[in-house]
DNA sequence: TCAAAAGTGTTACGCTTACACCCATGA
DNA sequence: TCATGGGTGTAAGCGTAACACTTTTGA
């Protein structure tokens, strides 16, 4: 996963194999997306995750995915299951890391019918509120449990076993969400369209955590930085001041693509 | 290769497919490695490369990659090809990224043979001092280009057209070399044991270009973070005064990990 | 009129920047 | 003794952290 500064077994190291080399291994690959979600109100943030039907780990929760077809990039996989999923309309997707596969171990579980699985996953962001579940009630809070419902959003911080090595994925999807989200402008491909700086700062508290700048010094930062831009409307919720509205100027973000730039 | 926000395109958007689905791809993985290393009296930054003798761009020069075997895995593979590749005894290596194959558009390129290639690749780096090719003369410099060096390092700003997407994977290999040399301590793994300041400061030179801090704030900061220990000795070269020699100090950094630790 | 939430201001401190300058060696 | 490269010091200034304070709303 990380990098690794060690060695495999001494044993094989240096031997010039005189016997010949195993056969090589067949495919089937198969794409996993960890979609991430924000749900505003709730403050929480979701995973969407499907019931297993069919054989290995049949009844059990997992990460939504498929295997390639013929013809099919890699990347217009990950899109079909984001599209089969969730009906949404609008995006964030990139790779995340390719695991050797279902069976963790290939030594130990040997090749039950000659083929292997790779796993290559997928990082997704999409908002909450343009993305329903395809066959679920759409708000994933558990009440009503039929079973019909099939996809579903889960907290994060409250997720059940997963099938295969997916909890693997998603704890390491959660990594990548935290570290994009100190450098680059994620924040805005899961907050609504228009937003309140208090939307943006609870977000970052909750995948950060606390270990974060005051209200008033994150709110000074980001102004400053200048790809907020006031949408002139307040956001009346309940009691309290109204809330100015902003919106993401990716024009304005622009000259600050790729730097150093720390939302901390 | 970096996130998009794009959608594919609309035609295929909700359709619900009255046809069957297309069969699932079978797929042949290969490794292939972006082995880094630095020329510390050169002053280059060297990469890794192989000459193809086989069929598909038999002659040019590529990744040193190999096919993933019945029982190995990815991370194995990858190990394999760097023992086979360099005779080296201590790496750094990390997965990079996983492409769709040699045939970049999967729909042009009709699957040749049934299969499909994938290809994931890793990041390495290695002491130069510590690795030799395999079969080059060791040093890669080019002037006895005989038939039996197949495999050599090339400075990085003067690397030969590479066959495959191998161009592409480089790229993103020395992206990536660029993104973690700011933040994490992998500059010790490709400088040797013990080293200079400026040996340290000229290799971020290198890699990072010329928009530095000064060599002085650059010098002081690095020793205030406290992991860099004097060894005591001195190392003479030519003329002017003999610079310290230092080495990183794993424990001493320990308490460094994963934070905001900026080297620029 | 009070609590809740949004928004503003202020001050101290630390780190970076941009230099100028001193030290040790080989030729 | 001079050129070369290594190493030290310092003063200005910017950015951040911590916290106090004001404003605007709903109840």
């Amino acid at each position: 996963m990380a990098g690794r500064r060690l060695e495999p077994s001494p044993s094989t190291l240096h031997s010039p194999s005189a016997h010949p080399a195993p056969p090589l291994a067949d495919f089937k690959v198969g794409v996993d997306n960890t979609i991430f979600a924000f749900d505003g109100d709730r403050q929480t943030l979701l995973v969407l995750l499907v019931k297993r039907r069919s054989d290995p780990f049949a009844g059990q929760w997992s990460l939504p995915g498929t295997l390639v077809r013929v013809g099919e990039s890699l990347e217009a996989a990950a899109y079909r299951v984001l599209r089969e999923k969730v009906q949404v309309h609008n995006a964030y997707l990139e790779q995340l890391y390719t695991f050797g596969g279902p069976d963790r171990d290939p030594r130990e579980a040997a090749d039950s019918f000659g083929i292997r699985y790779l796993s290559v996953s997928y990082f997704a962001l999409v908002r909450h509120g343009d993305a329903s579940p395809a066959n679920g009630d759409g708000h994933g809070d558990g009440s009503s449990d039929g079973d019909s419902a099939l996809i579903r959003w889960h907290p994060f911080t409250n997720l059940p076993p997963l099938a295969f090595d997916h909890d693997r994925i998603v704890r390491y999807g959660h990594q990548r969400l935290r570290n994009k989200l100190e450098y680059s402008p994620i924040a805005f491909d899961v907050l609504p369209e228009t937003f309140t700086l208090s939307d943006l700062y609870r977000l970052y508290q909750i995948v950060l955590g606390d270990q974060f700048s005051d209200y008033s010094n994150f709110r000074t930062r980001l102004l400053k930085l200048g790809f907020l831009c006031d949408t002139g409307s307040k956001a009346h919720r309940g009691a309290g001041r109204p809330a100015s509205l902003y919106r993401f100027d990716a024009k304005a973000f622009e000259p600050l693509r790729d730097r150093p730039l720390v939302f901390v």
